[in-house]
DNA sequence: ACAATTCTGGACCAAACGATCTTTAATGTG
DNA sequence: CACATTAAAGATCGTTTGGTCCAGAATTGT
């Protein structure tokens, strides 16, 4: 009935996200983001919307691929610590990915949000919020457990296991080493014990 | 002999670093540094040179006002712990300064490098080998003195600081809450005992 | 008073920006 | 085969970008 699409939409958002991971908001211009689709400008328009509804699913996409991933190793974890090493390794992993940019791309668009859009503010609070409600809820089945000390302030702690996190992906843009990331995260896991 | 300023240099770039913390450096529009400096478009360009070379004014004069007297907090402490205590509040100060924008300049721009400048991104990194040597030096000072357990990694104690520290001033960048920032640094404290 | 200097404001430029619109191509159905 | 429908390609829009330039006002030492 119609002329069939010479695309895969999601493969398209894939290049799109790249690019919003690699060059931030502010720095990725629409032919840029044409090369990274592979559309042309009118496919990109009439299949996105416009720069920012594109973000926004970019950022979607994102947290869908890299982020729900680490939510499942804290729900799934069998002890706190395992869990935790599970969640940083994959943090790492995701960061020193030769396939992916370096960092994160929820990290870098909350140090970058200039002119504040609520839509994206409000989905990196809510993302932000959920990270630190799993690690927290990990952190007090490992009290229960026995696995942590029960004077241990499991609150701060999680937003100290936050902090972590966020300092990874900032590290990782600039100096993506390996042993600099795991050394952050050993320590910061011996930091619960 | 000649008409004398009528602005202070250091002043104008004071507003343009602002504005750079703000909004990042693609977020800052020339107008928008015209507006910060309080400069005309020819003073600003006969006095800083283009964008790009103020912004390296401008992130100079951030670490000389913001990030030296925390590199001396940690030179000059008394014990690791007070001197890993006052670079932490020293920061988180700033942070919350209702007088300065959210966060730090520093992180920001490590997130949001696109285009490879390499003059910037060599500051960026001699900065933070710089923190991060004057973290380690203050570890092992405190585990010279019996402060700090002597099977304790500081090398690996040492990054993971950087981290949180990191992690600080992207948590104020979206949700500038004293409490989490202190829960932070905290925690990580805690870390070193 | 005058020449020398330099700041100011705005005109101006080419290029890049995000976004739209028209045209052309490719499909399934009648 | 013609038609309706949708996608692809690219010309084109007005705006904004970073940056230059110039005319004129302002302030100095002589």
């Amino acid at each position: 009935m119609a002329r069939p699409r010479e695309f895969d939409e999601t493969e398209a958002l894939s290049g799109a996200m790249n690019a919003f991971w690699t060059n931030g908001y502010d720095g990725t211009s629409i032919p840029d983001l044409l090369q990274a689709t592979g559309l042309s400008r009118s496919s990109l328009y009439e299949t996105f919307g416009d720069k920012a509804a594109l973000f926004e699913a970019a950022t979607d996409l994102y947290f869908r691929t890299h982020g729900q991933p680490r939510v499942q190793a804290l729900r799934q974890a069998t002890s706190a610590k395992q869990g935790l090493r599970r969640f940083f390794d994959l943090q790492i992993a995701s960061c020193l990915d030769p396939k992916s940019p370096n960092g994160c791309l929820l990290t870098n668009t909350c140090t970058s949000l200039s002119s504040h859009e609520p839509k994206i503010e409000d989905m990196l609070r809510k993302s932000n919020r959920l990270f630190r409600a799993e690690l927290h809820a990990l952190l007090v089945r490992g009290q229960q457990s026995g696995e942590i000390p029960r004077d241990r302030d499991v609150e701060s702690l999680s937003h100290m296991l936050m902090a972590v996190s966020f300092g990874l992906n900032v590290a990782a843009r600039v100096d993506p080493d390996r042993r600099s990331l795991q050394a952050m995260a050993n320590a910061a896991l011996k930091g619960i014990e």
